[in-house]
DNA sequence: GCCACATATCGACATTTGTCAATGAGTGCG
DNA sequence: CGCACTCATTGACAAATGTCGATATGTGGC
């Protein structure tokens, strides 16, 4: 069992980066996500997935580029879909795989307010 | 010996992300760094020095909030200094740390082209 | 119902990671 | 010089992580 980002807190882990010192609980649930993305082959797989005819793909069109076991790319997307970052809808028999948007905005602005 | 960002590669990590898939290259530059977020004591510590007085701390002031050893301290820091995330400056006895406004700039210039 | 296919889970393993106590290295003050 | 202080490094260890082969689950076609 692996556990969820819920996705209530996203809005409550963002605006303390810019005021002040992030919350304890905050830094954990953008850790989750960070760490979701600390591995190449999970980078190259969000890539692969956003840059993928419709934005989107399943499992079987992952595993010959980035030249792991089925199994292993199902982990790691797993691990992206547990952290919010990619959304998984079941069609027939595959799964397929699309980038989150409010996530990663989320993400992304968590790291701006850094950069002035 | 830990292996430090190369500068150079920054502008070529970000780009790619825009117009398909992501260079293994770019992949573990950029997971390098958002590994080094991975863990919820260096989003706070990041937090911590931005939120600082003059947007720098050292090492001294950040133990304490963290509740953590000095050396594990040292040793998260170094982590973000290797990932280019922050910049370390020695004055006198101290070695101030402060975020790296470009790096940051850089690593959330990747997520944004994906959050549309 | 049965079989083929796509994906998920399990068990195992080597590697990496986070943490500490102990110690080393560099800096400034007297 | 010698000492106090700040930070970095080392060695050790438990816990987490990435990977695979084997197997289970679920879905659609016959």
């Amino acid at each position: 069992m692996t556990t969820a980002v819920d996705p209530s807190g996203l809005a409550a882990c963002c605006s303390p980066v810019t005021a002040g010192v992030i919350s304890d609980d905050a830094a954990i649930v953008l850790a989750q996500m960070f760490k979701a993305l600390g591995d190449p082959t999970r980078v190259k797989l969000l890539s692969l997935i956003a840059a993928a005819p419709g934005g989107e793909a399943c499992i079987c069109d992952l595993t010959e580029p980035v030249g792991l076991s089925q199994p292993t790319v199902s982990h790691h997307m797993r691990l992206l879909a547990d952290a919010g970052l990619v959304l998984r809808e079941q069609r027939g028999r595959w799964a397929y795989f699309r980038p989150a948007p409010e996530t990663l905005r989320v993400l992304a602005g968590s790291l701006t307010p850094l950069s002035e």
